[in-house]
DNA sequence: AGCACGCCGACT
DNA sequence: GTCGGCGTGCTC
């Protein structure tokens, strides 16, 4: 992949065509004729289902799924057809549709069905649903396309009005001549290069006929810049060649095939398995869409895509939030006529509006960030699932941690397991190495004492001996800033947020407290703000105090600090890491960010500073979590030709989740989980939906989750088990006292039922927010 | 009686 | 979401 600076926004020749093109509706012969009423969902309305006469005129050009203008009452607004009728039972006083907008069914049918799938399951009005479902540039400004002028020499001027637009017009002259070198044609956009003027100095030739201009549109293409090294399929090794027939066979009869899950450890070569599987379906003249967690969708992924289908590079369409506007609405609109065959992109992208799908693959299933923390409060995986039922195609879901409610789906048999066991480079696993911090504490060596038990003995010298050997390390902490709390030494009490109930965190660099959930800033104190005694301490270290530690032990080696403090200003993490890469750098310090998907060869040296973090969240999943990071992270180490080593510190060496993942032990780790899971009915044996309140007064936000609660229990489901309001995990945050309530049920679907039910005629205090979320993936 | 205000249901 | 109907309660 290279970058061409010289014209870093030119928008890309190649793709210019007609604008009226794309118009042609050719989806209209499948619209039967007859069904004169159009049932539809208002946008603005929470279900506000209405029926609408279709008028000759639209005859035949309205489906389900067209967004459409109506008249409601005195306005017009929008409104998405949901269903066609032949007469309604509203019969006589149906008013007429109004008119389309954009020249063709802005939703599938089936993501029609899908809408109301998420709408019944999430509790979530349905035109809430569908509202998410349209990327807003595209619900805002549908077919607004960047737009060039085609300029065509008409005919070849005779030689002396060349001569006399020499003397009189030189310009023009000098923009016939440009035209004629460049074969006849330029966009007018080339010539204003040369001649920023150029848009003035064409008039007259268009005016005497020497030249025609035609209007064409313009690709906003986030990777116009960059080319792609063409790439063969690798060949498969025995384990990936089973894997693939599987999913073949999923292929050819999706309908009866279930969701496949396929467990590959880190290294296994899952997105060889994907390219191959993709290379199939395209061959079939079917459609492929790759989810990806936003983290993960970094040019490096896109290119692996691109460069394997570099033939038909032009026809990946890639969905995620550093678009611009107008770049997703132009990949949007890619895939909304037909010219995508491969979407790649984050959550949201399980909504691309592909038709003929084959395959949706869904990568790294396991991760949190498929699951939307606002309403709609879906699970993209989930989702996925239920979207390829609806569509007939196949979905496969890989991970090298499978999520406990995937694999327990994989042992009910309502999934079907793909393992994957061994490396494609038939390297083994790195060893990790537990290092017990309260031992080490103990020990008290000169320098961990100096460290604040920060860089155990054994990691410090195993970083030593790779700065020897000219290989690298990457040092995993989950948290920024210097110290993570001041405290004072008489009262005990934390300096907290005023505004949030967790303690503010140094930072050392502009010398301030800072919050990490709403962000306020202060000049920490210097007497205790509760008590008024002088004597804070700090304590806990973030990434920016372990820079400093690794810097006073190694003073020579060359090291970057990656985390969102560090990382503000833009391509500055891909800067870094090119740089890694390139072994200018010795030592990565970082957190999530470097966590996750990086493929670093000469990296042998994986330190986790503080794998308990993560353990001690309270929450359901926190042992889950952190097996999933330290497999994932160690999967950073040794992935090129010199066998990799972990150190993981922690205080808890013997905890399920640290001893489990020294071995990569995937099945032994959950069947351990699973037993706690059963035990006290958690998921996956069970659905969870929390529902919260929060407001300004303590008092009325405990009260409002209260009488919550008592209307719930008033015909609860049988089977439902409701635990009572109690303060969330994070009491406070952003000035609101937060109380919560969680429901847990076996079936899902009518837990939802009776939540919408008692939702619906709910009428609230008007400072008091409450929300409900099905399937949560954080408690708090 | 006349009017402001807020709640609630209808909107096709 | 927005509008209008209707009931309540206050003012003239």
């Amino acid at each position: 992949m290279s970058l061409d600076p010289s014209h870093p926004a030119a928008p890309k020749q190649q793709a210019l065509f007609d604008l009226g093109l794309a118009q042609q509706a050719d989806f209209l012969e499948s619209a039967p004729p007859g069904l004169r009423v159009a049932r539809v969902q208002i946008e603005t309305a929470a279900a506000l289902e209405l029926d609408y006469a279709i008028p000759e005129r639209l005859d035949r050009q309205i489906g389900i799924g067209t967004r459409v203008m109506v008249p409601l009452q005195h306005q017009r607004v929008a409104a998405v057809v949901i269903e066609l009728l032949e007469i309604s039972p509203h019969g006589a006083k149906l008013k007429e549709l109004s008119s389309l907008v954009g020249s063709r069914p802005m939703f599938t049918p089936g993501l029609i069905k899908l809408a109301h799938w998420i709408a019944e399951y999430y509790v979530v009005p349905v035109n809430r649903v569908l509202r998410t479902m349209l990327p807003q540039a595209v619900r805002e400004k549908p077919e607004t396309f960047l737009t060039d002028s085609h300029l065509k020499l008409a005919k070849e001027p005779p030689p002396e009005v060349f001569e006399k637009l020499h003397s009189t017009a030189p310009m023009q002259a000098r923009i016939l001549e440009m035209l004629r070198s460049n074969g006849g044609e330029a966009t007018l956009s080339q010539l204003r290069r040369d001649l920023p003027r150029a848009t003035a100095i064409i008039k007259p030739l268009l005016k005497a006929g020497w030249i025609t201009r035609s209007e064409v549109r313009v690709e906003r293409d986030p990777f116009q810049t960059e080319e792609f090294l063409p790439s063969q399929p690798l060949t498969l090794t025995e384990e990936q060649k089973v894997a693939f027939d599987q999913v073949i066979k999923a292929l050819q009869s999706p309908k009866e095939a279930r969701p496949l899950l396929l467990h590959g450890v880190t290294g296994s070569g899952k997105t060889e398995v994907y390219l191959q599987a993709i290379a199939e379906v395209l061959k079939s003249g079917k459609t492929a869409l790759v989810l990806v967690p936003e983290i993960s969708l970094t040019p490096q992924t896109i290119e692996r895509f691109k460069a394997r289908f570099s033939d038909k590079k032009d026809t990946i369409a890639v969905l995620h939030s550093h678009l611009s506007d107008g770049e997703r609405h132009d990949e949007w609109f890619k895939i909304h006529e037909g010219r995508a065959e491969i979407v790649i992109g984050a959550r949201s992208a399980i909504f691309a509006p592909l038709e003929r799908l084959g395959i949706i693959i869904v990568d790294e299933e396991h991760e949190p960030s498929y699951k939307q923390e606002d309403a709609p409060r879906y699970h993209a995986r989930d989702v996925a699932v239920v979207r390829a039922k609806i569509e007939g195609c196949a979905v496969l879901l890989g991970s090298a941690t499978p999520s406990l409610e995937s694999f327990h789906n994989a042992s009910t048999a309502k999934y079907e397991l793909l393992n994957m066991t061994c490396r494609t480079d038939g390297k083994s696993m790195p060893l990790i190495r537990i290092v017990d911090m309260r031992l080490e504490r103990r020990r008290g060596t000169e320098v961990s004492v100096a460290n604040a038990g920060i860089l155990s003995q054994r990691l410090r010298i195993a970083i030593a001996d790779r700065l020897e050997k000219r290989e690298q390390t990457i040092l995993f902490l989950n948290r920024r800033g210097f110290n993570t709390s001041l405290s004072c030494v008489s009262c005990g009490e934390a300096v907290q947020c005023q505004e949030c109930a967790i303690p503010m965190t140094l930072h050392k660099k502009d010398n301030r407290l800072v919050c990490h959930i709403c962000g306020a800033r202060r000049i920490p104190p210097t007497k205790c703000p509760a008590c008024k005694e002088p004597g804070l301490k700090y304590a806990g270290f973030g990434t920016e105090r372990v820079e400093q530690a690794v810097r006073e032990v190694f003073p020579h080696a060359r090291m970057a600090r990656v985390d969102t403090d560090t990382m503000q200003r833009k391509n500055q993490l891909r800067d870094t890491l090119k740089d890694f890469r390139a072994q200018k750098l010795d030592i990565l310090i970082g957190t999530q960010m470097i966590a996750k998907g990086l493929d670093f060869p000469n990296v042998t040296l994986v330190g986790v500073l503080n794998a308990d973090t993560a353990l001690n969240i309270p929450d359901f999943r926190a042992a889950e979590r952190t097996f999933q990071l330290l497999v994932q992270v160690a999967g950073r180490a040794g992935r090129g030709e010199i066998k990799g080593e972990v150190f993981v510190q922690t205080h808890a060496p013997h905890s399920p989740a640290i001893q489990f993942s020294r071995h990569n032990d995937f099945a032994g780790y959950a069947d351990q989980e699973l037993e706690h899971r059963i035990a006290f009915k958690y998921p996956p044996f069970s659905h969870v939906v929390l529902i919260s309140a929060r407001g300004k007064h303590e008092a009325q936000a405990e009260f409002t989750l209260q009488t919550l609660h008592k209307r719930l229990e008033n015909g609860l489901p049988p089977g439902t088990l409701m635990g009572e309001p109690t303060p969330a995990a994070l009491a406070k945050a952003h000035g609101q006292h937060r109380f919560q309530l969680l429901l847990r049920s076996e079936k899902i679907r009518v837990l939802s039922a009776h939540i919408q039910r008692v939702v619906q005629g709910l009428t609230l205090p008007p400072d008091i927010i409450v929300t409900w979320d099905v399937d949560p993936m954080n408690l708090g």
